[in-house]
DNA sequence: TCTGGGGTCCTAGGACCC
DNA sequence: TCTGGGGTCCTAGGACCC
């Protein structure tokens, strides 16, 4: 029995949009969505006076098939969420201003926000660019009164991160797991704090549909409504066994414990990448044949950027695979295990390619993508390949053989 | 003019080995 | 001539998350 923990889960609120504010300052107040690939930064004209103008593009405006990554609140209020495609949103939302993503203005507003919480706060689980878990177990103590600490401490975090990153706001969640603390941080968004014990699970998390909970997605939460199960509370008083029945032991004893808010899972404070992948959807669909140059160069490229990658940070990779998609949005994959790690564009572009043969190439195609995976650390992958040039010193003809015999 | 891009984890079947 | 059981690796697809 372990003893009972106290886990934050820090979001930020609306987290692109707001770092673009920060440099737009004049749209505060405006409905603005962030996304879609093209090129739509506005336009800046330096008046004689030294100033600068800026024209803003207009969603209204927008052809092609981006989605939206962010929406300010007061887009959102208009009906412009995440992943929502963004001709559906300039339908909706004409008027709302639009901006380009810049991941590189993203990411070092990232590590700014995490450097200041751990500053505080060490034990912290990265959960992308834009939210944390961190274990405050032994921050806050053990007696009567560690919920109050942990509350202050979350107001500290909080404005550690304001003033780390020029202004931008969070939402805190409180509780004795992640499953909990997840679902706590959304309770009082923008700029919340919420601490919730597990004395009001059944008052404030019963409540929720079940869609809310962190593996719960669209097919499952489906499934669930089919058998009358809409909210964590209708969840949490089913048989355990008729989960299990209908979901698979894994997932139905999963179910039943998270309605309950029972969690175990520890903060991971290290991990190492499974797999490093580019992708791109083309701006019209392509035609296997007729756009074999075209698609050929694109490949290519994907490759370049996969190997860079690797090479940035530091991987090799044995397994490389490919994807793509058909116009109809079909998505097939194929991938093939090499004998010896590789690193560099054209070994993964002739792996890539022999993947290619494999997959029926009979429609137009909307995306391709390339993957490497069974990572390992480009270091145990040069010594890996050192061994194995020492043995075909010894034998050969061995490797000559797999080359050609296939 | 539907539906991005980068990931993780799980399942399930087959190959292959002992 | 009828059939084991475990383990590992590989591949394909799908659900889900940010």
């Amino acid at each position: 029995m372990s003893a009972d923990r106290v886990i934050a889960h820090l979001d930020m609120d609306a987290f692109y949009a707001s770092v673009e504010l920060l440099r737009y300052p004049e749209l505060r107040g405006l409905p603005v969505v962030v996304g879609g690939g093209r090129d739509h930064a506005p336009r800046e004209t330096v008046l004689p006076d030294g100033t600068v103008r800026r024209e803003f593009r207009r969603l209204g405006g927008y052809a092609g098939r981006g989605v939206v990554t962010t929406a300010t609140y007061e887009a959102r209020a208009l009906g412009v969420n995440s992943a929502l495609g963004m001709m559906k949103a300039a339908a909706l939302a004409p008027d709302a201003i639009l901006l380009p993503t810049d991941f590189d203005q993203y990411r070092r507003h990232s590590r700014l926000f995490k450097a200041a919480v751990t500053a505080i706060a060490p034990r912290m689980e990265d959960r992308g660019i834009d939210e944390i878990y961190l274990d405050l177990t032994d921050l806050t103590g053990t007696g009567p009164d560690r919920w109050d600490r942990a509350r202050d401490l979350g107001r500290q975090l909080k404005q550690a991160v304001r003033d780390a990153t020029g202004g931008l706001t969070c939402s805190v969640g409180l509780t004795p797991n992640k499953l909990l603390s997840k679902l706590a941080s959304e309770f009082d968004k923008p700029d919340g704090l919420t601490v919730l014990t597990t004395a009001e699970i059944e008052a404030r998390i019963w409540p929720l549909a079940a869609r809310k909970l962190n593996g719960i997605g669209p097919k499952a939460a489906a499934k669930l409504e089919a058998i009358g199960i809409r909210t964590l509370g209708d969840l949490a008083r089913r048989d355990p066994a008729e989960l299990v029945e209908r979901f698979g032991r894994s997932y139905g004893l999963w179910l039943h414990h998270s309605a309950h808010g029972r969690d175990e899972r520890p903060v991971v404070t290290e991990s190492e990448p499974k797999s490093i992948s580019r992708e791109t959807t083309f701006e019209r669909d392509l035609h296997p044949r007729a756009d074999r140059e075209l698609l050929g160069a694109i490949f290519t490229r994907l490759c370049e950027r996969v190997a860079d990658d690797l090479a940035r940070k530091g991987y090799a990779g044995r397994t490389i695979g490919l994807k793509l998609r058909y116009d109809d949005f079909r998505t097939v994959t194929r991938d093939a295990s090499l004998p010896l790690p590789v690193t560099d564009a054209k070994s993964i572009r002739r792996a890539a390619g022999e993947c290619l043969k494999r997959v029926p190439l009979d429609r137009k195609l909307r995306l391709l993508g390339v993957r490497v995976s069974a990572l390992l650390p480009a270091a145990e992958a040069a010594a890996l390949l050192e061994q194995a040039q020492v043995q075909r010193g010894v034998t050969p003809d061995l490797f000559a053989q797999t080359d050609t015999a296939g």
